[in-house]
DNA sequence: CTTTTTGCAAAACCTTTGCACAACC
DNA sequence: GGTTGTGCAAAGGTTTTGCAAAAAG
């Protein structure tokens, strides 16, 4: 991959801030730096980041991406109302051991990625 | 809420398959049954039946909706060769046990949803 | 100089919605 | 009969992509 001033700001905006910012957020921020960059650079970006495990995607209910800079195993909580979305890091694994920290869950999605069985038996 | 063919149709493929398909893999199988049905109505009655609760939603990285007839605690595994999508029943948790069921485990995405502190202080 | 990346704009894609008509109760 | 649900088609919003020009090495 080779160096590109876009790909390096889009990259250190996710890996600078703490919330769970979509493509558009991050153009926005982009812009701000580089009043040039096109979203389609930035969407290129990101979805190369992703797959090059630099950075996280988090697929919501609100049906946009969601892009996390740390890519350490952890889980999130998303609030119903105001969609904010949280860092749960570890230990925090049980829905009990969340309401401890103020969180009323509701609801949860986990999924695991991998390699079933009869793809590679 | 009033009674529809097309509702109870709908509810009754979803609630029928132990896979997890899209809007339009339900479309299509609902079509061979009543021939009309339009897929606006699919999709409409799929975010009804998910806002009762009556179904779930699976947001996985395909990029569209996937729907679980199954409300029961439980969660999923998805390949990522075959994009095949398996339930884990509890007992189920930690990556670990998933590896015993001969499923290598990559990644993970655990998001729980609820009510913050600030909006539910 | 060759290859990768960008900007721009158009296209693709899934999902939602407006409206007139039909179905439900 | 009044209200809710449907079919159709168009619109909406996010993400992807083709292409010529620019940047990187």
């Amino acid at each position: 991959m080779r160096y590109s001033r876009q790909r390096e700001l889009i990259t250190d905006i996710i890996k600078g801030r703490c919330d769970h910012p979509t493509a558009d957020m991050i153009y926005y921020s982009a812009r701000e730096v580089e009043p040039n960059i096109s979203l389609g650079t930035v969407y290129r970006n990101l979805k190369l980041l992703a797959d090059e495990g630099v950075i996280i995607t988090l697929e919501t209910q609100d049906k946009k991406l969601h892009y996390d800079g740390d890519t350490s195993r952890h889980s999130h909580f998303i609030c119903n109302k105001c969609g904010k979305i949280i860092d749960l890091f570890r230990p925090a694994k049980t829905p009990d051991e969340i309401s401890d920290l103020g969180l009323k869950v509701t609801g949860e999605r986990c999924i695991y990625y991998g390699d079933c069985t009869e793809c590679f038996g």
